[in-house]
DNA sequence: TTGTACGCGTTATCAT
DNA sequence: ATGATAACGCGTACAA
């Protein structure tokens, strides 16, 4: 823990021209620069980060917020933040829902990104700022210094259905994911419109309820096989979900996707184990670009329209 | 961004007052810490983190470092360290390397959990120290200031083999993992150790190199079908290459465990899925344990052991 | 019970 | 080219 303090009795010059030594100003004679450098590189002398953000009332550090521990592709999403921070500069720090909080409200940290749902929009809104732009993921709120970055699940999920119809099939179930959550709306909204678009009808017995983990999709499916007549495809708001119909299909001796098709949503590894068709999402890019747009925040030069993540379809066998 | 001074000017006391009333102490009228209170409570005043560390050399901030995406176990260790800090006040920050090499340095943090192979000894032990101790996982650094929270590989696969022996097996071959991992060395000693304490030889011909990844699995056990003779039970480092090997096998139309079995390590979704007989690591709880090893060691409770976290095994039905 | 003054590590301003 | 000093927000010893 060597100072700038040190650093100066050692030179024997004042903390002033070793502030300006470090900071690369040219006020500076070359024979004490270099004096200077070479007592830092072997004292090891790093700058202390408060003592420089409490004069300066600046940092480069930036805080991402999760809470959620089930999913794994948070881990890709952290490594694009972390990477394309890492690449510009910044100090990435993770940390969940109270420890936030903590770090958001100080001018401790210049931005965050949040994916935390328990992180509530009237907080977010009384600590962004115009020093303090906040990135919400996977979630609208209309602030000008809150932008928005989500996956566009409309498009793909029109998509997905589209083709579904598109191969003969003309008898759908739905299991969906927590009614309140902006990705199961739009999937669901999708799924609808396509159905609608088509002339095909969707009976509201065939949807199912759901709350995105693979329990809940089991639970589902096996509601489904005690109906007189199984839909000849079903479409689930997400892989998890998917997983846990294909099991109960199983128990019930269907077999996927010979009796009955299925599809997924998020392309996690698990869909990649079952050979499930899903719809693939960057998780590392979306990370990468949810960082990128708060960067240009903080340097004021973003604009001000929601981000939209792109998805792309992944066929595979668990759709006849 | 209100601070203490304007929280006083409201009140109409001193900053000191205002300070002595945030931390409790007793020295200050009860009509003054009402009035003072109520007006932090209206302005939402929080205090400032780095004036505060800055002046008081301590934080109950704890920093997690690690660096390897890939691993979504990492998760649930985060989970688990976060759980025991939060429980206990303190506030956790998660950094991949560069970064946490910044939040160690000043006296921002006070403590750290690393679990990052890029840190380095040398570092670690420069700026661990009383005031800043450090839990290192999978990993042994000889340091006062250091403690290591490792897996119990050795125990455990001795227990594995020795079971696999009991069930008959005299045949067996080895897919190791990096070899300059603690993990590797001690699973793979446990290995030879038992097979020799039973007096069964083991012919180096049956040791197939890996570096822990699915393909390094699928490679090597590609390699073992151009062998005349399969052995008996194919004992693999961990889940990920034994995936891999039941891939290759099943590719050149061997059945598991019919033809032959195998055994994995870790407990992945992954080995859950295949249904691969492994070693179940309570990651969730290394992570806990991890941060009270360290938050012990902070208030000097500790004791200079290692610790090490038991595994268990989990039969499933890649053995015949 | 309350206030004043100082110091934590740094940077910026101004003087030398 | 270099140095002295104030200021950032806070905690605390000591004075009142």
């Amino acid at each position: 823990m060597v100072g700038i303090k040190e650093i100066a009795k050692m030179a024997g010059v004042s903390v002033s021209t070793v502030s300006n030594v470090i900071n690369g100003r040219k006020n500076v004679g070359k024979e004490t620069r270099e004096r200077v450098l070479q007592i830092c590189e072997e004292m090891g002398y790093q700058p202390n980060l408060m003592g420089k953000s409490l004069k300066s009332g600046k940092t480069n550090t930036i805080v991402f917020n999760f809470s959620d521990f089930e999913r794994s592709f948070y881990l890709k999403i952290i490594k694009g933040i972390n990477d394309y921070l890492s690449e510009n500069g910044f100090d990435l720090i993770v940390c969940t829902t109270s420890s936030s909080k903590n770090f958001m409200r100080n001018n401790f940290a210049g931005g965050a990104i949040v994916l935390d749902k328990k992180m509530d929009n009237e907080f977010l809104a009384s600590v962004a700022d115009e020093q303090f732009p906040i990135v919400v993921m996977d979630r609208i709120v209309d602030n000008d210094y809150i932008k928005s970055v989500i996956v566009e699940n409309y498009t793909v999920m029109c998509e997905l259905v589209q083709s579904l119809i598109d191969k003969g099939f003309r008898d759908f179930g739905y299991i969906g994911g927590i009614e309140s959550s902006l990705d199961h709306q739009e999937r669901f909204q999708a799924f609808k419109d396509t159905l609608e678009k088509n002339n095909i009808s969707f009976q509201r017995t065939n949807y199912y309820f759901g709350d995105f983990t693979e329990e809940s999709g089991f639970r589902a499916a096996n509601i489904l096989t005690l109906s007189n007549k199984l839909p000849e495809v079903l479409v689930c708001a997400n892989d998890n979900m998917a997983v846990g119909a294909i099991k109960a299909l199983k128990e019930s001796n269907y077999s996927v996707p010979e009796d009955i098709s299925v599809t997924g949503f998020d392309d996690s590894s698990i869909a990649e184990t079952y050979g499930i068709t899903t719809v693939s999402i960057p998780r590392y890019e979306s990370g990468y670009l949810a960082a990128k747009e708060l960067v240009e925040m903080i340097r004021g030069t973003a604009n001000k329209d929601i981000f939209k993540i792109s998805a792309k379809m992944k066929w595979r066998n668990s759709v006849k």
